[in-house]
DNA sequence: TTTGATTAGTTGCACAAACAACTATATGTC
DNA sequence: GACATATAGTTGTTTGTGCAACTAATCAAA
């Protein structure tokens, strides 16, 4: 029998994470009401960019808990929307630095502050102490299985 | 300025779920090293089945939390894998009832065994009090947004 | 009983993820 | 320098998701 602290249906939500689908979700319905026209997955890269710009695409890979063909893909998208520029490295020929255009400079005060509404949205309710545990759970579970 | 209780790249992990991301990742490789050809989505599904047979589309989509076009599409390819069958209701002809074959059968307790595993895995080192307030953090966010 | 609204399911499209196979460049060893 | 190996990135294929538009069946109200 099982012997863990699950029973069935929580089972179910736990490894589907209805929590974090929620948030996602929502995050991605306030940009389209904010009229941004970016999905959370591209959001998700600029915000290493802003973090720091000229990463890699393979910075951005490990930055971004992501494969190689996903964020080719991201960035390819990115570029379409004259949101990021592709430009070689000088030392590695191999290497692509990806580098934030004006646009989406402009777009990082008003996605953070969604970005924080949302989750102060989702967290409304719960108290500080137990917030804290929950993300250090979640860090645990990421650390024991990555 | 902010004011929740998330650092920048704490906002980050916590809105990506990297967590469930990690545990969705695990269980997938699991199937796949036991020779299981079906994805965590079409295992979810039929995670539903296996309580209660014959639901309809309608109602994975609320068991699941998707929307009326992805389960159409996870029942197309789970009929395919000759692993559910479509019934026609009776009753009312809009409705499909979805309906485990044998195969689907023989294939709930290995696959819950692994996923039992899993969640082991993935919670090791983690007492039972911080699962339940992390557990309880994560209903509050889903019911907060849904 | 006809009309209008609701519900169940499907289809088309764009975007994203996982995997494998591929190209090009760089590195390390003989 | 030549060769094997590793690294960075791309491309093709299958699967899944979100949205909008659609069909078919049911229900409710006049």
């Amino acid at each position: 029998m099982s012997n863990n602290h699950f029973k069935k249906g929580e089972l179910y939500s736990f490894i589907t994470g209805k929590a974090s689908i929620a948030i996602a979700r929502r995050l991605q319905k306030r940009f389209n009401t904010s009229g941004l026209n970016i999905t959370i997955e591209q959001w998700s890269v600029l915000y290493h960019l802003w973090k720091q710009d000229g990463l890699s695409q393979q910075q951005l890979c490990n930055a971004t808990f992501r494969d190689k063909p996903s964020i080719t893909r991201l960035v390819d998208n990115l570029e379409k929307l004259n949101l990021v520029k592709r430009v070689p490295s000088e030392h590695d020929r191999r290497i692509n630095l990806i580098f934030l255009t004006k646009n989406a400079q402009k777009l990082e005060e008003e996605t953070m502050q969604i970005a924080d509404d949302t989750l102060n949205e989702a967290l409304r309710s719960v108290p500080p102490d137990r917030i804290e545990v929950c993300k250090e759970v979640l860090q645990i579970v990421y650390d024991n299985l990555k």
